[in-house]
DNA sequence: CCAACTCAGCACGCTAACGCACATAAGCCT
DNA sequence: AGGCTTATGTGCGTTAGCGTGCTGAGTTGG
């Protein structure tokens, strides 16, 4: 059984803010592909993932896109509700299916309002989604699809429970926004030098060090300010 | 003189929450190279723009750089200090000289957190930064430098007064994280095309909306969402 | 007024990534 | 089994942008 504590948002709660949301956290099965958010739209729910991945996209008019964070377990899709925006221009899709908690977007907006625990949390995790943004962007500027693979597969990993990914080069380059047979050259080379090993649309990582080895900072530094912004001890 | 209203978000404050300010606010030069905050370091101060415009870099290990933002006069610099993380990885920079009005960090964080429209604006300015970051990853994977340098051209003259800005290649390329020889070719043609006039780090701009042509949807993208999400209406 | 410096422009060759066209190959569904 | 769809691997030619080295035109300051 999964607990809405497994989200690390909702595990940072306190015990009473969190059994105020309690009732009406509503379990969902997010499956692979499915949009939670549109382009402007306006979202009826916040999503807390478990163990599903949500890949937040940058859709251009061309149709061309490119990725520009990543939310797990450690975070909330729907971040625009209490930032006062109440819609976005990005897209949401699950990228790994699994599991998540909802919340009605009016609730969450209530108790963001309480300006208690929940506010605090929600506005450092937007901070941690600024950075991740940020370090995307310099990313996509300045590095090689080699090593932009290797930090994707590292941010989903840390985000899944085991080793085992499921995803085709072709939705790899859709998230990177680069060619599909430039993800396949690559993860080509990941897979000659024994790092992963990839078998129609199911990665399983077998070196997750060697993988640390070849990524660019951008990981760590996204990493590292996760780590620094959701800590237990300063949040709460 | 230049008053603090010039502000855009100053300016949208209802006046007994301006009033509350007021008596702290400093007015300040910015001039051109200048540092408001590096990475990692806790600002003393937040920056509210009058007419000087600063960028929001990402800097790398290896010194390659990408502006991940831009704000002038509709903004605020040090975001950070009331989303609750205190520091980023990214640096502030003066990208063109002016004034700006200061507040200690303290002040802000008190105006912040008595929950009225203060915080309400800032936290809209934030997520039209959240925008503005997320168009710029994607420009950055999608778009060739001329139409990118476009980009940088209209949203540097939003928030200038006048048709004309300092600003040498070698500094541009820095901004968008590319060669400066690839400016000096992009802003050859637009110079060639008669849109814009180049005299050593003088630029002046000639034919507005013929920039306006050559632009991709990011610049429009970012602008109807700062529009949309600053306008008086909706905000108070 | 000349020297030093800054800024812009240009000419290479080079490489990563692109777009396109195929060739397999592996699973899926009668 | 056989044919379909979907996923992956490859091999082109093309191109945008990079790195480097250099020229020359302004600007500045002694």
């Amino acid at each position: 059984m999964l607990e809405p504590q497994q989200n690390a948002l909702l595990g940072l709660l306190p015990e009473e803010d969190l059994a105020h949301l309690l009732p009406h956290l509503e379990q969902v099965t997010l499956s692979l592909g499915q949009s939670l958010s549109e382009s402007g739209r306006q979202m009826s729910h916040v999503y807390f993932p478990l163990d599903a991945i949500v890949s937040l996209l940058c859709v251009m008019e061309d149709g061309a896109s490119t990725e520009i964070a990543v939310v797990g377990y450690e975070g909330i899709v729907g971040v625009s509700l209490f930032m006062g925006g109440e819609t976005t221009p990005s897209r949401a899709i699950v990228q790994s299916a699994g599991t998540a908690y909802r919340l009605k977007g009016q609730l969450l907006k209530n108790e963001f309002y309480r300006a208690g625990p929940m506010q605090r949390l929600l506005l450092r995790y937007t901070q941690a989604l600024l950075t991740q943004m940020a370090q995307t962007a310099v990313c996509n500027r300045h590095h090689s699809v080699d090593q932009q693979l290797c930090r994707w597969l590292l941010l989903s990993l840390d985000r899944l429970p085991g080793d085992k990914l499921i995803m085709t080069q072709e939705l790899i380059a859709n998230m990177l926004g680069v060619r599909r047979e430039g993800v396949t050259e690559s993860a080509g080379k990941l897979q000659r030098a024994g790092l992963i090993s990839y078998n129609r649309g199911h990665i399983t990582v077998i070196d997750r060090p060697g993988l640390e080895k070849r990524v660019c900072e951008c990981y760590a530094v996204v990493k590292r300010e996760y780590d620094r912004l959701l800590n237990h001890h300063d949040v709460m």
